[in-house]
DNA sequence: TACATGACCTACATTTATGCACAAGAGGCG
DNA sequence: CGCCTCTTGTGCATAAATGTAGGTCATGTA
């Protein structure tokens, strides 16, 4: 192995399972990978993969090469890793990942005003559905919506949250009569989420009149938007469900506990200026919106949500001066 | 780190602490080094080195980059024994270190032989007189003159030696008197090694007349040249001594232990086939020439490593055939 | 069977990296 | 002090790797 970086490219067909998969993820040409594998393979006088039409399976020899290059991979991590930790320039790149439902009008004013106060830093949110692994240093730091975040990272709860269920005002009216207990025959339509069916959350249904499926789904924006058709109510977040202008709470059903909103980061991050300044900010900025994502009791819920939203302005402009 | 290689150039320059050495070391130009060392340390944001005068010094940075990029390296070395550990192949280089005092005759001539009844294998014989690293795979096979080899090799003694003083026929007649005990007031002269003057070895001198240093020289080609010539007697083992027709064993002193011959081998390549091979063919010609390596007793000795030599070539030209 | 698709290989143009030659600067030494 | 050697940095020609485009093969589908 004279030439560290083919083992680069082993690795990447082997994930990949082919010279094509492998060429997009390294970034460039399948055939300059067919090229780095053959010089490989020369050099150590192996196959490292055979030829199937179906793509590239590793030989053992090519298993051996491959398992030497996940560890090779790993340092090459942990150096990325250390080397960044040890970055003390205020300035620079900051990669943060964030739920895509959490990334709203709040967090983006957020943003901004964390780039008025440190213009130098040069945050790139990342939105993805995938989570983000920051062992590999996808991302500084996550937001992440989690009961326990994997102990490896280090962070902290910044709030709790409580769900309800929500729906628009005409379905609300139109069952006006089984949430006040009066009709208890009717069934209450519900946006259902795919993932309930196979387990079924505890309490899910507590405090509710009789329910029954209107539609499933495995996606929050999806049920979000049938729900605002008045296909039936759904349970989500406070935070979402009460900034949706098209819907309101559903009448006679308390909020109940939800997954807390941790801020996370890599531990060997953890005094990087840019990670722990962006980190405090934004937990303080989390942390002051709280009641948006607890919300308040029964009746008086819109209303507190709404001066909650007072008391952030004020916070923010605060901080911007 | 999107390109591994380039903590291969970090680990030379660290090692040699020099662009111009690690381009020797790479074999490369040093404008290479200098180029891949900028571009490594573009990507990073960091300086690894410090440019003085003297060389570059790894930078706070750069230490954290060189450790890694130490382990890296271990796992690649491990690869490629690995590698090699599968290699079922009859056919291939094997890299076989050798002493250069014992890279005689009678060793070249095994080589030929070996080279006779395995064609494909392409024996490439390095004898440097640094001791290669086996872990390293600088050798596949090493043959050492050890009391005893690192425990981490894998192979077996092939023949212990006994070691003699030799002189010229000239310098054996003309301190006769001497060597017969009739003269006990003249010192004999002898060929020091440079060794001895920091530990003198137990026994060196035991069952001889009284000497005296004739020269001192830390090398043994020269050591056997100076003997030659008559300045003093030197001290070798018996198969240098007794090979060399311008040497004669100095009469009335007996042979005595001198460092074994061991076949050493990394554990990962013992069943590597041609590591096998050739290390079971140059223990067998080794153990047949025992009698060369062990001298015999006194007077017979001559003729007795003459008879040797012919037993020798029976076996030589029995196995050729 | 014909067709479309995906994956790989190959020939050629282009970009990129490397080696070479030279210049500048820092000790070592008579 | 001047001379020498060693090391590093910088243009320029060359060599090497890469991208592009076309071709082949196998597989799955109408």
């Amino acid at each position: 192995m004279t030439d560290w970086d083919s083992l680069r490219y082993i690795l990447a067909v082997a994930r990949e399972g082919g010279l094509s998969g492998a060429a997009r993820v390294l970034g460039v040409n399948h055939a300059t990978v067919s090229r780095q594998l053959a010089k490989a393979e020369d050099a150590a006088g192996v196959r490292f993969f055979t030829r199937l039409a179906s793509g590239l399976q590793p030989t053992e020899a090519g298993q051996v090469a491959i398992s030497h290059a996940e560890e090779v991979e790993a340092r090459m991590v942990a150096l990325d890793m250390a080397l960044a930790a040890r970055d003390e320039t205020e300035e620079g790149e900051l990669k943060v990942t964030i739920p895509p439902l959490m990334a709203e009008d709040n967090f983006a004013e957020d943003i901004k005003e964390f780039k008025a106060l440190h213009p130098g830093i040069d945050v790139h949110l990342l939105g993805a559905t995938e989570v983000l692994n920051l062992h590999r240093r996808e991302a500084d730091v996550a937001i992440r919506v989690t009961q326990a975040p994997e102990e490896s990272l280090w962070g902290r709860m910044v709030t709790p949250q409580r769900a309800g269920w929500f729906a628009s005002p005409e379905f609300v009216e139109r069952y006006k009569d089984v949430f006040e207990r009066r009709d208890m025959d009717t069934a209450l339509p519900y946006i259902g989420f795919s993932a309930w069916f196979a387990s079924t959350p505890a309490g899910l249904f507590s405090e509710l009149p009789p329910v029954r499926v209107a539609i499933k789904t495995d996606d929050m924006v999806s049920a979000m938007s049938l729900a605002r058709q008045g296909m039936g109510m759904v349970r989500t977040s406070h935070l979402l469900g009460s900034s949706d202008p098209k819907l309101v709470r559903v009448p006679g059903v308390p909020l109940s506990d939800h997954t807390p909103i941790w801020v996370l980061t890599h531990p060997d991050l953890r005094h990087v200026p840019r990670v722990t300044e962006f980190m405090r900010f934004i937990a303080n900025r989390i942390t002051a919106r709280r009641a948006l994502y607890m919300g308040l009791d029964e009746s008086s819920a819109n209303a507190a949500t709404r001066s909650d939203g007072a008391k952030l302005e004020g916070i923010a402009s605060e901080i911007a001066e």
